[in-house]
DNA sequence: TTGTACGCGTTATCAA
DNA sequence: TTGATAACGCGTACAA
């Protein structure tokens, strides 16, 4: 039709046609269907993206650093929650599939072992970046912090601190952030020589009451079995240690130190303070978006693992003076 | 087609047929378009969520429980943030429409004074509901708390307490929360028969640094002429006020009592903890999915303005002791 | 400058 | 039981 051009603004229509269309969609307040459209094109200008979690802290703050690109970029989002469930995971990125979004943003749940179906979804050439919880090496991009790295100086700032028998709540081995923060942690503790007892590896979810059930375990040994210090695979966790610790009636730090993975908001405001590596969420949240626009836009943008620095942030819970 | 039948389990179609054609399917990675089918049947099983604010506390637990219930009831959401830019809202909510949204689930952005728009929206027959900050008697429901009697109960607090000398830093007047909070405030005062000074009425946003500025305000009062303390129309608000108190060298709640509206993460873990409304976000998720979904499933839903009640929550910013 | 025909993937309807 | 046709709203390609 004539309309179609009129609105949007094609060379070849008549000035006066235009205007007449023009104003008429306009009373009749008429709305250009991009469901049409996406059918027409194959392209719906839509992501979906699937998030383990929708309360902790972080995760808003990553949402509003992809809006905030998305946004900007004229996509819309899909937003979907896990709730940690694997098989809700899967049901979700179904149901996104089936409504033509354009690339997924994915942070996996805790309980997801099974990363075959990433790889039929990206052999189908469904565009995917991972973010936080990554899988890496089957030809998705990831954006997640140096986990790595940070694992390592968290470590080692306690060890400079006087800190050596160190206990690990690690996180579910299938994923990046939970594989690697142990990793780093292993790698700390045997260049300074110290040693790392099973007993103080134990395993843990990613949430405050996996965290509070691991710390039950520790507190279970004899006193003089436990560890002086803690690291919690994520604040969450670490809450819930600490939340274990106080119930045991001990104390943080005298009693036994304790730091986490994050800075989700309350890290600052709890007793004591939370010694903790900031993740700037924001940031990973456009690097993300941005990353997963350009790979739907290009077909030829490199997959790769961006690394955004985190600091550390020393509070009370970590002690400040040495111990022994 | 056959193809269609056999895939959605319809009757008249030979086994053998079937299971050759859900074989198929299976093994080419087949996923229905829902874009086709929502382009037929004008209805996309999408609703789009508009909100003023992405990181404060309380959205995230909304955004929680409209994801529970529209998960369970096969609905997507689409997520949009106004970013308190009514412009913006006005945009995020006709890309919304152009992608055919079965519904809209809004709270306004702060910016927000011309609601014939909504009018226009509803007139057309799109479902909307609002939430919290709601726009009443345009044919919306709308889904809130108790915000007049909380108001009532919160003052009446402070009145019990002794303190007369009470300041408001009021939201914007065009929503639901900032007129009925002001309205509570006013109604008890009078009450109780002491008097509103017009300058301890504060024109304040919702957000942080809108309280500190508000306060500012406050503090630049000559000290016999301040109040003795303040309720602000949210927590953030209420944050900011704090801060701002404690810039100036003087304490909470010894020098000017603060309290607040939402019960935010933060709230209990400030120094002082806050004293505070307690706003159930995930309920009022839930109850605004479930209206929604119901609006758009019947013809005959009634339009209602649901009221979930709160809570006073006293921590110590309010003081614990009379004082005069 | 304007209009017509076609196809995107689906299903309801009717014919084979 | 299976196949053919039309329709949802849009834009491209081509004809008038």
């Amino acid at each position: 039709m004539t309309v179609s051009r009129a609105i949007n603004n094609k060379s070849n229509v008549d000035e006066n046609t235009r205007e007449i269309v023009v104003a008429k969609a306009r009373s009749m307040g008429y709305s250009p269907n991009r469901v049409a459209k996406s059918l027409l094109y194959s392209k719906t200008y839509t992501i979906g993206v699937v998030l383990p979690e929708i309360s902790h802290s972080f995760f808003p703050e990553v949402v509003k650093g992809i809006e905030e690109v998305v946004y900007r970029k004229k996509y819309q989002l899909f937003l979907t929650n896990s709730a940690e469930d694997n098989r809700r995971e899967k049901n979700a990125i179904e149901t996104l599939r089936s409504h033509r979004v354009d690339g997924l943003l994915i942070s996996c749940s805790q309980s997801t072992t099974d990363i075959s179906y990433y790889k039929k979804l990206i052999k189908r050439g469904l565009p995917i970046v991972f973010f936080d919880r990554c899988v890496e090496g089957i030809g998705a991009s990831c954006i997640k912090i140096n986990d790595f790295e940070s694992s390592v100086t968290l470590t080692k700032h306690l060890i400079s601190h006087g800190y050596r028998r160190i206990a690990h709540l690690y996180g579910p081995q299938k994923i990046s952030i939970g594989r690697e923060r142990l990793g780093g942690f292993c790698q700390a503790m045997e260049e300074s020589g110290y040693e790392i007892k099973k007993e103080w590896l134990v395993e843990s979810g990613f949430k405050i009451n996996d965290g509070y059930r691991a710390m039950k375990v520790l507190l279970e040994l004899s006193p003089e079995n436990r560890p002086k210090a803690v690291i919690a695979v994520t604040d969450p966790v670490a809450f819930g240690a600490i939340n274990a610790i106080h119930d045991a009636n001990l104390t943080v730090p005298d009693d036994m130190a304790v730091v986490g993975f994050s800075d989700d908001v309350k890290a600052a405001l709890i007793n004591p303070p939370l010694t903790t590596i900031l993740q700037p969420g924001y940031e990973m949240g456009m690097r993300a978006a941005r990353k997963l626009i350009d790979t739907i836009e290009s077909n030829h943008e490199p997959v790769e693992t961006i690394e955004i620095m985190t600091s550390l942030v020393v509070r009370r819970s970590c002690g400040t003076k040495r111990v022994s």
